[in-house]
RNA sequence: GCGGACGUGGCGGAAUGGUAGACGCCGGGGACUUAAAAUCCCCUGAGCUUGGCUCGUGUGGGUUCGAGUCCCACCGUCCGCACCA
């Protein structure tokens, strides 16, 4: 007997605890079998689960468990990315300690993540904000330090000086605090950094070998380690005292065209110009002022204020050059100062046609080779030098190689590779964080914690009531006694950024001894990564620092791999629509002309779980006849209110709707539309699915040679589908077959087919799969069962359908034989009545005719 | 400005240069039911002189026997980076 219908409400849990109590998805590290390491990006514990959580670790889960059916050993494990800045934000707020508040985010989520039914290895659940975490990472940061690979210089930070902070580049807003609003401040700050750029060219150059990831973002990774290549050179000043004016290009084929030089306002020679000139003073200033958002930089008019020096040409003494402060230079970039050839440079063109300064055309384009440069659009193509002495008739490249050769060889200058990439600064101002394992000295210096002390703990005892680090003010906390000479000392009082703490998580989810990171063995095990899985927005920072620190780990002789992830996905967000009511309200207002009242149009954000589209296919809020305004369909985010909550969505439709829905309809790095109709229908396809499972018939005789050859066309398809993660055609596999065993009728090959589904369906129906496994009586659990694999013969059709074309349209389809040869279809073609008619008694010039597939026939 | 992705029914989307719209959602019609829900069946790109024909994958060209797919130019949307010398 079987029970009409699937009750995820009740199977959900049961089957969660007979996975949990199997130990059914335990990583055995000695296993015999092929190994998988399936990962996808350990979540924040900010409190809830959100459903772009629940995309992302159902497409892992579908893998990891697939992986598993077809035999493999899968290490799938999750864990909790703990330290960060919410936390304290909590404590300030509600008084919380920020300790508290984030363990029992990680239980609350925990349990969300078990609703979901995630074939996960929790025993090696690890979260980075407990001392046997963030200890080995310490020990791992002296190792670095060990190596040099670790340093401490004065750099300059964005200070917030009402919290008494250091803030991150994204949390500045038009130059103030997004906490307190006040006017941040640049200062100079000892700051610990990490040597990324000694990676660099590994970084840039590994990226080549990372086959299996996005092109977007292996473009991102190389635009930002901005690796160019060109020439540093000085410009001799005319004035005898001064220093030569360092300047970097990679166009030094253009230096004939040069005329004039530009540093930037934070450059030596500004300053030195500012302390005596007020004018040069105001322009620097004027500078600094400039705002830096992308739009403000676009229009921003280049500016200039000339110094009255002048610098004479490499090349040529008797041609010199004005030097200008210029607004558009960047200190932080290259040498801070450039020389300007207006003829082949678009900002510099707009910057001399505005002061006067010539424009001289070195690179011919095309036949024009006029050293008068007209227009005020820089000529940025190929071309020939011309107009420049020793360099007419080069090509672009060999002139650049010339003017290197000439620089070096006459001590003023030489080829340099400049990079975009900075060293990594780590230290932030902050409790809830790594602590920094060093101390400061007044007779030694700067003290490395000796490894056998660590880790360094954080205090719980912390006051929050006042802004600044708490570390900082704690009374005894940072009072130590010197490892090295024994005189009291103070520790560093300041944190790791937390994308130190997601920079190896990986490693010790493959291993974890308790005295240490990582054993290498377990390591080699694992890594890499076969297929990590998230979100766009990590393209650069944390995949950038991951793979850093992989390959530092590498060099100093701790692992074997050089890059952590073998395949990279990236899955689109969930977006919902959005909606609004709009309304008018009386807004009084009183001022010096008096008071006065003005109708004004309000709207306001709808959550979806109060709108209704009722008969008249109108959107209303629930329980009024308020109009609601459907907006555009975007990111779920809470400030418009656009969000569903899986804990709900859970509990009203069960687990496997849920997943199917994520799994359904979109390619997986696309966004994916929620919608109210859509996840309606996955809960009726689960019930659906269960009344067919409920069908099985063991007894059942009689061959249905057509339904055995859809089902291992299916498993065929279905299972490459899901090892190149485009779930959503896996998906429409599924249903093509559920339709054609609904209408074939019973028989051993039915009962056969049924039972293939239910087992392609497992990995993402786990629940459903499970209950219908134990009906139809399968043996131990579907999540262990082996995969099916379709007979090669079955994926050979017999017949086949030939489309018949006259001149390239369509006009008839033939069913025959496969591999019937050409003259037999060029002559059932020709017999077709609707090609006859096609071709009104034309005569007949060339057919065209593809075995198997179609007979084009040309007229 | 530079770089990248994308543009296909009412919607999400399928489609090794070879039958465009698989599969799902929405919608319409019907069956079952006292009724509803659930379920099942049928239809569902547009137009037309509807046993069939014409048009149709952002726009305009091109290559090809044949183009959603390849090439050129443009339009639009989204994303990333950016006075990077």
């Amino acid at each position: 007997m079987t029970i009409d219908r699937f009750d995820p409400a009740a199977a959900d849990p049961r089957w969660q605890a007979v996975w949990d109590e199997r130990q059914c998805f335990r990583a055995d590290d000695n296993t015999a079998r092929p190994r998988s390491f399936v990962l996808e990006m350990f979540p924040y514990p900010s409190g809830r689960i959100h459903i772009g959580h629940v995309r992302n670790y159902t497409m892992g889960d579908v893998l990891a468990r697939t992986k598993r059916m077809q035999g493999f050993e899968v290490l799938h494990p999750m864990g909790w990315d703990a330290f960060g800045m919410p936390a304290e934000n909590a404590a300030m707020e509600q008084g919380v300690h920020p300790g508290g508040w984030t363990r029992a985010n990680i239980e609350a989520m925990k349990k969300q993540l078990k609703r979901l039914g995630f074939a996960l290895d929790w025993s090696r659940e690890l979260s980075t904000c407990e001392p046997d975490y963030y200890g080995h990472e310490q020990a791992l940061f002296l190792d670095l330090y060990a190596a040099g690979l670790v340093y401490r210089k004065e750099s300059a930070v964005n200070w917030d000086p009402v919290d008494q902070t250091v803030l991150a580049n994204e949390q500045v807003i038009d130059g103030r605090g997004w906490r307190s609003g006040a006017l941040v401040e640049k200062r100079k700050l000892s700051q610990w950094f990490l040597k990324i750029t000694d990676f660099a060219d590994e970084l840039l150059d590994g990226l080549d070998t990372l086959e299996g990831w996005p092109e977007k973002v292996r473009l991102m990774q190389e635009n930002w380690i901005g690796k160019s290549q060109g020439v540093e050179f000085a410009f001799a000043p005319l004035v005898p005292l001064m220093d030569p004016i360092r300047v970097y290009s990679t166009r030094p084929d253009t230096i004939f065209g040069a005329s004039f030089v530009a540093v930037a306002a934070e450059h030596p020679i500004a300053q030195g110009l500012a302390a005596t000139s007020p004018e040069a003073q105001a322009f620097i200033e004027l500078c600094r002022s400039g705002g830096t958002t992308a739009a403000e930089l676009e229009t921003a008019e280049k500016l200039g204020f000339d110094s009255g020096l002048k610098v004479a040409h490499p090349f040529d003494a008797g041609i010199t050059l004005p030097v200008y402060i210029a607004n558009f230079v960047l200190m932080d970039y290259g040498t801070g100062a450039v020389f300007g050839c207006p003829a082949h440079d678009q900002r510099d063109i707009e910057f001399a046609r505005k002061y006067g300064l010539p424009v001289i055309r070195v690179v011919a384009d095309g036949d024009q080779t006029d050293p008068v440069f007209t227009g005020n659009e820089a000529y940025t193509g190929p071309g020939v030098v011309v107009n420049s002495r020793f360099l007419d008739g080069m090509t672009i490249d060999a002139a650049k190689a010339a003017v290197i050769t000439r620089a070096e060889s006459g001590g003023w200058g030489s080829g340099k590779t400049v990079w975009r990439l900075r060293d990594w600064g780590v230290s932030r101002q902050r409790y809830w964080g790594t602590p920094i394992p060093f101390i400061h000295c007044e007779v030694c210096g700067i003290v490395p914690v000796p490894k056998k002390q660590l880790p360094v703990i954080l205090p719980d005892d912390v006051d929050f009531s006042v802004p600044g680090n708490p570390l900082a003010r704690h009374p005894t906390w940072k009072h130590v006694d010197c490892p090295a000479c024994g005189k009291p000392a103070t520790r560093e009082t300041d944190t790791l950024d937390t994308f130190v703490n997601s920079s190896w998580y990986f490693l010790r989810f493959a291993s974890q001894p308790a005295d240490r990171p990582f054993d290498p063995a377990g390591i080699a095990k694992w890594l890499p990564v076969e297929q990590y899985i998230g979100g766009i927005e990590h393209a650069i920072l944390h995949l950038l620092y991951a793979r850093f620190w992989t390959r530092a780990l590498e060099r100093i002789g701790l692992i074997g791999v050089k890059e952590p992830f073998a395949s990279l996905f990236t899955q689109g967000m969930v977006t919902h629509e959005t909606y609004q009511r709009r309304s008018t309200t009386t807004v009084h207002t009183t001022d010096a002309s008096g008071s006065k009242s003005e109708e004004m149009t309000v709207e306001q954000w709808i959550e979806p779980a109060h709108v209704e589209k009722r008969e008249d296919g109108k959107y209303y809020v629930k329980n009024t006849d308020d109009n609601v305004i459907v907006g555009r369909t975007i990111k779920m985010s809470k400030s418009k209110k656009n969000v569903v909550d899986p804990d709900d969505i859970i509990a009203q439709y069960g687990a496997d709707a849920v997943r199917w829905f994520m799994l359904s309809d979109s390619p997986p790095e696309r966004d994916l539309p929620w919608s109210e109709a859509g996840i309606e229908g996955c809960a009726r396809f689960v019930q659906r699915l269960w009344r067919l499972f409920g069908q099985y018939d063991a007894g059942a005789t009689g061959e249905d040679k057509a339904l055995d050859r859809r089902r291992d066309q299916a498993v065929h398809a279905a299972t490459a589908d899901i090892a190149a993660l485009g779930f959503n055609k896996a998906v429409a596999r599924i249903y093509d077959l559920a339709n054609a065993i609904d209408k074939a009728r019973p028989s051993a090959s039915r009962s056969a087919a049924i039972r293939t589904l239910l087992l392609l369906v497992a990995p993402m129906m786990p629940h459903l799969a499970e209950e219908a496994w134990a009906m139809i009586g399968g043996e131990g659990l579907i999540a262990e069962a082996a995969w099916p694999r379709p007979d090669p013969a079955l994926l050979i059709e017999d017949e086949v359908t030939i489309a018949i074309q006259v001149k390239g349209k369509l006009r008839d389809t033939l069913t025959v034989a496969k591999g019937l040869p050409r003259e037999e279809l060029e002559a059932l073609a020709l017999a077709s009545d609707k090609v006859q008619r096609a071709l009104e008694g034309a005569e007949v010039k060339k057919m065209i005719v593809v075995p198997d597939r179609l007979v084009n026939i040309v007229a």
